[in-house]
This record gives C-alpha cells, structure tokens and sequence, in this order.
RNA sequence: GGCAGGGUAGCUCAGCUGGUUAGAGCACGGCACUCAUAAUGCCGGGGUCGCGGGUUCGAGUCCCGCCCCUGCUACCA
C-alpha cells in the first residue's frame, strides 16, 4: 500500500463556484476514488484562497469584512463539493492560522538556506487607486484602468522583497527536461520549456499596498511591514496543509491537480520555491483543459448562464459527473452542451449501463428467485478481466476518458452476451446448468462494473455492488476481487432503474 | 510577430516508422429478438482525409507554399 497525496488548485474566494471549479474537483476526485480503490492510503486536498486584493475590495463593496466573505464562500464551496460527491479529506483555508504561520514558515526556511533570494528592490507600475492595485498594459486603455475609466492612474514605486527566481532557471530546465512526468500533458510542458527559453526574472514576494493576507515575516530595510505577495501566499498551501494538527498528508505530494491557466505558477515558481527552501518536489503536476460553454471559457460571467446547481439537479449529480469526465479530454479543452449530455445520457447511462443491470437482475429474479448463481467462467469473464487490464492502464495515465471508455466496452461486451446465448430461450428449454452459467457471468460483469465506474457514478455504483448481492461499500472493496467476484451464491435485487429517461422523469 | 499543437464521415475523435476497397462511437435508415428503461443484437447509407504544388511504383501518412483554429509569449488565482 502506497500513498497516494493529491490536491486541486485553491480556489479564489470572490464568488461562486461554478462549473469550471466543478469539473477539476470531479476529475481529482475521479483520481482519488481510483487510487482508493487501489488499495492506496490517499490524501485529497482542496481549499479557498481567501486573500488578495480582490477579495478585499468585494467585500468592501457587500459592506462586510474580508473574512466573512471568505467565510460564506468557503461554506457555498464545500456544500457544493458535498452536493457532487467529492471526496476529499481536508479543506484548507488561507485565512487560518495554521497556513499564515506555515507561510512564513517557509519564507524563513528560504532566508536561512539561501539568503540572497531574497531581495529588496523597487517595483513599479501604474497603479490604480480604484482597483487598489498595480495594473498591466492589458488592463489599461487609453491610459485608464478598464475597470475605473474616471480614476486616474499614478506611476507607483515601491521598495518590496523579491524573490530570485531567475536563479533558478538551469535548475527547472533539468527539471522539466529530465523529467517529463514531472509537468502533464506533454503540450502545457512544452510550453514550459519554450518559456525558460527566454529566461526568468525575478518575482515580487511581497507588496506595500497589499492589505488583506499573511504578513511577511521579515521587514524591508526601512522597517516597513509588508503583506506576503500572492505566490508565497497560495503555492505553499499545499505544504502547509501537512502541517495542521489534524492532517495526515505527508510531504511531497504526489499530484497537483491544475488548471491550464495556472501551469507556469506550478511548474516554474512553485518548484523553485521549495528548492529554495530545501524541501522535495511534488512527483507531478497535471494541467487539465477547460470545460467551454458555446465556445466560451467558463468564469464568473458565463457562470451566471449556466447554474452549476441547476445543471446538477436535471440528471444528478452521478449523471453530471459522468458526462463531464467522459465528454472533456482531461488533458485538453472541452464542451458543454446540454444536445451532447442528453445524448450520452440516454444511450451510455439509460440504454447502456441502466438497461444491462435492469435486463441482468430482472433475469436473475425470474428465473433464479435473485439466487446468483456461481456458475463456470465464460467469454464475459474472459472480456472482463481484459477490460480491468486496460482500464488500469488509462486510469493510471490519468486518462479519465479512455478508462470510462473502457467500462462502456464492456457494458457493450455485457449486451452482446445476453443476445448471442439468449437466457430467456434456455430458460424455455429448461437448459438449466447453462443458464446457470450465464446469470452468473452476467452477475459478475455488474459486480466488475460497479467497481470500474464508481470514480465517474459514485453513487450509482453502490446500488449496483448492493443489487448483485455483495456486501460493504463498493468504494472499499478490495481491488482483487475483481478478477474473481465473490457474488456466487449471494442474493441479488432488482433496484429502482438506475437511470431514468427525460421524460419518464416529468 | 515568435514558439508549439491542430484542421479526417452530421457530431466527438482513432489512424505507429508512407502500401490491399480510410476506421470507431454517437446520430440516421432497415431487419431480428423479447430478459430489459421501445431497451438490445445484426446489416446499411454517409468522407475531394483544410487548399495548391512536389517526392515516390504508391501519401491522410514525407517535403514546400498558402488558408483557418487553439495554446503559450510571466506579477491575473
């Protein structure tokens, strides 16, 4: 048994969660259930980043404090995470003492082991009394900040620490091209390597304007006490997470779930923050792509046309699930379209796996008064095993798509059984050992898939494990078991259709 | 602009080092079956493989040019 430590990106607590955070907590949680089920000892890590600028400013505009908007986000974040099943183990937050103090925990590790990363230096910008923060050519218009047309901006100097990432970059050159498992998929690496290329600079630490986050343990020259800047706030919450008193995640992580977006802040400063600070590197960071609504990405405003609540509740959320792992490559980008989730959900969910398990159990009730029969091992079992192989293989790339591709083939496999040797016929005929052989197949191919779909239909799969007669929680079933399901002799039931069409829903 | 990756059936995509009539799933049309959520199985229609050249006995697969799309091009979480 191994472990198995994963995280997701923090997510920014200045609004609510919307389909694009969903899709990457389902894709990690995908991963842990499937590591579970492996047998590994996994630790699942999600959280909020709760400072910033911007979080400031938007409660200053609800009239309430930081910290209790943090608060409301922070509980609508995790109800929503209950509400899709989500399984991880902790939930960090930025604002708790633990993290602030883990924080400048790490900044001082730096200072002792390397005590010329940190530097005092002038940064400069313009800088945006309305936004309260320094803007880039992108954000200005016409010499205006494009949020405050009316304000104008002011050329801003100050002395804050910086940190010497470009000290680094022959380290993360070795890094990225020694290792390629390091940075997934291959296209985000790439780019990574392409922008080492051009060579680093140096990242600011902290800020004197900053007012909302961890303050910097150490002051500038003058004596100023500055706020910690973003990357030394939100990357070590990863590390810090292991140092709460009631966490059991150990350091390094094996896997950083990320979004695209944010591939160079974890495949270039991260890494060469805990180099720094003499610590080990996570074993890998995985970039997902982005789930796209009419071609858009989603964000706050494209939120706002599509309710992740609302979204859930029409088929579930097994159903949600599903459809978004299967139909978005997780290394790449993807569309949402509700055409595409009726489709899949009528002919994968309702007409395949539905059908299978309804045609298998109703069959096993009728003829066999839901005894399982044991039975000898036939083709399906053959197809089954096979499957497991290859599933294994997909899932442990951490390709989600091609491992629920993989359980569909054998749902396929499952039909194809049922037609060629045809049970209601030997059951006519009284060919009673050889229907034996087929209920009993057909019950170990639910079992098998049960197993091989609880990542994508968590809840799903426990109905199935429980119509087929085993006992315990799909979930923590032993992976073993698969190649010889302990059905035999159990006593199976006929569950309420797993999968409801549309319209014998209203 | 530079770098990287793409443009293959209505849709989503496979097609390794060039080689028999270009494949899968979904959708669509017909047949069979009845255990099942009119579900399942079988058969079938459907593609100038972005455009134009070139290399070759032979190119979706290699080379050149062009068109289009996507990503990256650092202080946004």
């Amino acid at each position: 048994m191994s472990r198995f430590f994963l995280t997701t990106a923090i997510d920014y607590a200045n609004g609510d969660p919307h389909l694009g955070h969903a899709y990457e907590k389902m894709g990690a949680d995908a991963i842990a259930r499937y590591r579970r089920l492996q047998g590994d000892d996994v630790w699942f890590l999600i959280g909020m980043d709760e400072h910033g600028q911007k979080v400031a400013q938007t409660a200053a505009e609800q009239g309430i404090a930081p910290a209790d908007l943090a608060e409301s986000l922070a509980q609508r974040f995790q109800a929503m995470w209950r509400r899709l099943g989500i399984t991880h183990d902790q939930f960090i937050r930025t604002t708790t003492d633990a993290h602030r103090s883990g924080v400048q925990e790490l900044i001082e590790r730096i200072f002792e082991r390397n005590p010329d990363d940190f530097y005092e230096r002038a940064y400069s910008g313009w800088y945006c009394v309305g936004c309260e923060a320094f803007k880039q050519d992108a954000e200005i218009a016409d010499g205006h900040c494009v949020l405050h047309p009316t304000r104008t901006l002011e050329w801003v100097e100050e002395t804050n620490w910086f940190f010497r990432l470009s000290r680094y970059q022959q380290f993360l050159q070795d890094l990225h091209r020694d290792q390629p498992e390091f940075l997934q998929p291959d296209s985000r690496r790439n780019e990574i390597l392409g922008l080492l290329e051009q060579g680093l600079e140096d990242i600011s630490a902290s800020r004197a304007r900053l007012t909302w986050g961890v303050p910097f343990p150490r002051p500038v020259s003058s004596g100023e006490r500055q706020i910690t800047y973003v990357w030394f706030d939100a990357l070590p919450n990863y590390w810090t997470a292991t140092r709460f008193p009631d966490s059991r995640a150990e350091w390094p992580a094996q896997l950083h779930v990320i979004g695209k977006d944010i591939t160079r802040f974890h495949a270039v400063i991260w890494p060469a923050m805990l180099e720094a600070a003499g610590l080990p590197l996570p074993e890998r960071v995985w970039a997902h792509g982005f789930v796209q609504y009419r071609g858009e990405r989603f964000s706050k405003s494209a939120g706002a046309r599509l309710d992740l609540a609302e979204a859930i509740d029409r088929f579930g959320p097994d159903a949600f699930r599903y459809f978004l792992l299967r139909e978005v490559p997780w290394d790449n980008d993807g569309n949402f379209s509700w055409e595409r989730f009726e489709e899949r959900y009528t002919a994968e969910l309702a007409d395949g796996l539905g059908n299978l398990a309804a045609r298998s159990l109703t069959m096993l009730a009728k003829y066999r008064d839901g005894a399982v029969p044991a039975g000898n091992a036939t083709e399906l079992d053959q197809q089954g095993l096979a499957a497991i192989e290859r599933y294994v293989a997909a899932m442990d790339r951490l390709d989600l798509r091609a491992g629920a591709d993989v359980a569909w083939e054998l749902v396929t496999a499952a039909n194809l059984f049922v037609q060629q040797h045809a049970p209601w016929s030997l059951a006519k005929a009284g060919r009673n050992a050889e229907l034996d052989n087929v209920l009993g197949a057909l019950a170990r191919c639910l079992y098998r898939l049960s197993l091989l779909t609880s990542p994508f239909l968590p809840d799903t799969s426990q109905v199935l494990f429980e119509a087929v007669g085993a006992s315990g929680e799909a979930a923590s079933a032993r992976w073993d078991t698969l190649l010889d399901p302990p059905v035999g002799g159990a006593r199976s039931s006929v569950p309420a259709i797993l999968f409801p069409k549309p319209e014998t829903v209203s």
